[in-house]
DNA sequence: TTTGTATTGAAAACAATATGCGGTAATTAC
DNA sequence: GTAATTACCGCATATTGTTTTCAATACAAA
């Protein structure tokens, strides 16, 4: 059920690189893409395990790595010093609302967000690679148990 | 030359919760106040070191955590995993572009986009806390260097 | 002062991230 | 197809940044 599109981006990129096609870097490609959320490589690497109990730390750690560089996933920063995942491809244009009590990420999209940021980003000569924008707060759920 | 508001500030919190006056907090707000741009926590300690040579490193760690806890600072991550200290008294609404060559750090005003996070973060039921929105790319003088 | 306790400084613990190494497996050359 | 090459895996361990422990000290109240 994994999108053959993300299979494609990381084989070409592994081409382009002359690296070499490992069921390990397709597995946790496989597990991250129909991931929903942001998850740790801890957390990633459980859910790996449990498709692929075999598969080791070191191959999510640096599996995610050569994913991340085929622009396939970035790192973000949560609530605590734990950075997570978030997909890239296709998930274009969207901002974060962070629980700062369950450490739970809302996306949103944030089209308008981008258009000021790339204004400014221009102002400064800055060339812009990634935009992001985040709300830290209490989430819904969170309101409602105080 | 430390600007005696933000003493007070300090003062008042370190009253409120039953603390200790002591001199090493207020030397590191004295060095944390007179800097300008953002430094992680050994940064810091270093410029700390060089007005207040016996400082210790525990001591900038932990009296960061009290300015930042009075609400004097807050901690954001830059380019690197390591979390850096942004000045919050007077220095509100305001976003970043951040350097992924050189890892600087400059600071824009970000009002408008405020606005429109608070407006998403309604529609979501999202009790917002704190702002930030960030800009990765090169900055100017990176651009010239290539 | 005396007493109680928060704070300090040094070192060590911790957690997250990253790497070195020897064996293994994917490619390439033949 | 087979051998040669070399990137990669999995394990263990190193590294880095952050936090905590603990005994000694300094602050604040009586």
């Amino acid at each position: 059920m994994m999108s053959q599109e993300e299979v494609k981006i990381l084989a070409d990129y592994i081409a382009e690189n002359a690296l070499r096609n490992t069921h390990q870097r397709f597995d946790v490609l496989d597990v991250f893409i129909n991931s929903e959320g942001h998850f740790s490589i801890e957390e990633l690497h459980e859910l790996v395990k449990k498709k692929y109990p075999q598969a080791s730390f070191s191959s999510t750690f640096r599996a995610m790595q050569v994913i991340e560089k085929a622009g396939l996933a970035a790192r973000i920063s949560g609530v605590d010093g734990v950075f997570r995942f978030e997909h890239l491809y296709k998930h274009q244009n969207h901002g974060h609302l962070v629980c700062t009590q369950c450490g739970q990420i809302i996306e949103y999209d944030n089209s308008k967000i981008i258009k000021l940021q790339k204004k400014i980003a221009a102002v400064h000569h800055f060339e812009p690679i990634r935009f992001g924008a985040k709300v830290r707060g209490i989430c819904r759920n969170c309101q409602v148990k105080r």
